[in-house]
DNA sequence: TTGACATGATACTATTCGGTATCATAAAAG
DNA sequence: CTTTTATGATACCGAATAGTATCATGTCAA
């Protein structure tokens, strides 16, 4: 799969963004999110894995627990698809709002 | 659904996403977006339905025709919601090129 | 080594999703 | 009015997804 699509596909689902959220404050082992939810650890395991496949957060092992990191550059893509459209979208914005205005005239 | 969730649901397809590209150009009808997919047009009704749900398009009835248009305000709920992350991320990431930097020297 | 703890992996289920087929509705053309 | 054209709506199907339950693996502590 794509990485845009991957990472699109990652930040679709509710839960998934909210372990987002959680892992900016820090990193967090897979029970450690589990706790906020009322699901079972594999099934937070497997939004993990989604969240991996997407480049979103990288995972590395401290002993016999698993630390879950947001990755910096895993946010990229997705902005850079984005940014495409904001451009266009910011230009017709302004045309809007000048509609407005002139409405209002 | 909340916006932001229908927002980044219509978002995780890629043929839906290929239909916003679409429509950066100029407005088009559901059968003209159709003939761009080897699809019919249901299905692609299906797409546009999910994508005026998100917000990320808007419709109007011209005739029996319906044009579809991208909406400008649409995006503003996802990109507000990535801005959270993309201040920490660039965070992160110069941490993670100065502790390249440090490295090579 | 033995036991406790954190995770990995697999099989299974219910729901959602992307898609097709089909029929109904509404407007333009003659 | 009748026909054609563009869309709306519904039922249905197969695949993917989110979740649970269960068991295997690996590591820390005593």
């Amino acid at each position: 799969m794509p990485p845009v699509q991957s990472a699109f596909r990652a930040l679709a689902d509710p839960t998934r963004r909210d372990i987002l959220v959680m892992l900016r404050d820090r990193d967090l082992t897979i029970a450690e999110v589990a706790e906020n939810f009322e699901m079972t650890r594999a099934a937070v395991k497997k939004h993990l894995t989604v969240l991996s496949d997407g480049g979103l957060i990288t995972t590395r092992t401290r002993g016999r627990a698993r630390l879950n990191t947001l990755n910096p550059t895993g946010i990229g893509p997705v902005m850079d698809w984005l940014k495409y459209f904001d451009m266009f979208w910011d230009d017709r914005l302004a045309k809007l709002k000048s509609e407005i205005e002139k409405d209002k005239t």
